[in-house]
DNA sequence: TATGAATGAGACTTCATTCAT
DNA sequence: AATGAATGAAGTCTCATTCAT
């Protein structure tokens, strides 16, 4: 089995192990944003799932450590929304961005700027832990793909300024998105022509 | 007592209560930087202060009414940093923007993003108790007030789009220069000019 | 009452302070016998005493800082047993150290070599927390006090070896008599003689 | 195959079951010691050598019985060392109990007075399980055969005093012996010369 | 106008042991 | 003969808040 294993074979321990690795992932995905991050126990985590929390602490080291696998696992789940960029009904860059904000607006996952607000959280509670801090920076580019994976696909049709990188474009545009909805959350602040600030923030 | 209190005279024991009071709003914003709201303890804020538990409790109904008056105590110590939209010497919009963000970086008071965390903790930890986030929802306005000004200041020299109310201006620029600097705090993202980004959202 | 503190009248929150602070440590005196160190828990320890783990975590940063403190408390309530070493009525060394553990047999409380037991096993319990250690063994010298008075009363009548120190004697007998003691209770193993033994330790 | 083990044939079954019992066997002499009996997980034991929790529990029905056993491993393994005290050499008891000391030292595997450490952890686990308890003490006249003999030797030189039988003595001289380790490795209390406290102990 | 000892609900985490395979 | 994922009971400790004074 041992054998196995090397070979890439997944036993199954393997499979009942991953299962019920998914399952938790899955139930962090589920469970974090309703009470948040800090307010969320294991308890709620495993509660009504048939799951225990000695099986949470066999996959992972704490809540640290889950919160970050919970994160990697929301990375994976991803579509190729930027692919409205090529879309050649839309021959300007307000209709590829307003096709844009539509499509990302469907999939939220919880509500706006929820998981901005639970990753805060999470790294106000690391205070010092240096590594976990760490960890999560190392997810910030893999998140940025998808945007700069866009501002290529405008790049490509001369639809975008040329003076910043297409990583800059991405981290600019992530983070514009990400202030807006994180002040309507907190304040109610209404924002004010997203698709409007965008285009002005990448036009030529 | 109480009768002086409301001829507006205040006796010696009214100042003394101010003093206390005052005293803990002051520990507030030097202490709650330093761990966070949720990690700052009643005990953290008058620990080495000579105030105590008891007297946190006599001015203030628990924690996040606490937090709340400290946000307003903030507030109040504001000055006119965005008197340099108009100063003569700033030809540009460029050239503003520029020394706004230079004036207001010096003041700071505990590091980028802070108090945007620490909102967002606060938020996050009040779960249902709708009260509290109307009272933050309330002081949000008055955060604009000092970025209108600014905007007004830029308005009346012809420096900036009239597409958008002041207020939409000021709370969209609010928004993408906290998201900024939260991204900065979060993922040690590295702004690519900020100064270039509100001049593309500000400009006529 | 800030300054009667300074000037060591103790206030109404001293005395409530120090009142329950003795219980506790009386408590762990009368409980830690029970079932040993480490399988004494806080509740155990507090349980049907009116007092509480907040009031336990109050007066104590935890069990390791209590279990010392309580080892203190013990040391204080020491009678003058050695005393017996001046009775003119024992002329012999046999007979003064047959009184002296005749004495001794009768304040045992908890039983023999118990709480050697219980300081093995806080000991083990700490692992590299050299601080307890080091807090432990300043306590040895303590404990030694007695035991070298009973020497010294021995010395002054001449019926004692001078080739080693006061403390060093007192030192040897100490151990002499806990590693019989211990043998006795984990083996069962019947000692022979300990009078004679310490005679043969002890005799010029 | 039980057939076989009746008729004490060994089969590859019984000697593979054999070889894991060992070598769990030399694992709990190995990792005992480390962190201590109560610390020390199944874990901790079975870690880095390729068994499991599983082959644990086949072999043992928990980690009493397992300790247990190392403890009668343990005694195994003990040579001749009490032969000293028959070399010619050796002309006095203070020669003789000088070699032997000097010989023990070399062997202390673990530690001094570790083992009595771990023994008192485990005795203070068991609290009424007096099954385990009466278990341990069959085992001390086993490890009291070396000092006996070790007695005994000395007694065919006329070395030692015979108002107390070879039981007496070992047990004795044991028990002093541990003491002095024990307050050693408890509380840093160097021991005043163990030597000529044994002789004294021991001399006719 | 405070004081500060005490409360008490729960959080996270550990680990000996089980059991389906 | 062994595997190792999972269990679940229990333990230590934290802290916002109360209340007698």
């Amino acid at each position: 089995m041992t054998a196995d294993r090397k070979r890439g074979t997944p036993t199954k321990f393997d499979l009942r192990r991953e299962a019920t690795r998914s399952e938790l992932l899955r139930l962090g995905v589920e469970r974090f944003p309703i009470k948040g991050y800090a307010a969320t126990t294991v308890e709620d985590l495993v509660h009504d799932s048939g799951l225990t929390r000695g099986a949470f602490y066999f996959h992972f080291t704490g809540k640290e450590d889950f919160f970050l696998a919970v994160l990697r696992h929301r990375s994976e789940a991803r579509d190729d929304w930027w692919a409205v960029a090529e879309d050649p009904q839309n021959t300007t860059l307000e209709q590829v961005v307003g096709s844009a904000i539509t499509v990302l607006a469907m999939r939220a996952d919880g509500g706006t700027a929820l998981w901005l607000a639970l990753i805060v959280e999470f790294v106000q509670s690391l205070r010092d832990k240096q590594e976990y801090a760490t960890q999560l920076a190392e997810l910030y580019p893999e998140w940025l793909t998808e945007l700069r994976s866009f501002v290529a696909a405008l790049d490509a049709r001369e639809m975008v300024r040329r003076d910043l990188s297409h990583d800059e474009l991405a981290g600019m545009i992530f983070a514009h998105v990400e202030g807006i909805e994180l002040h309507h959350r907190l304040y109610g602040a209404a924002p004010a022509g997203v698709v409007d600030s965008l285009c002005r923030l990448l036009a030529p």
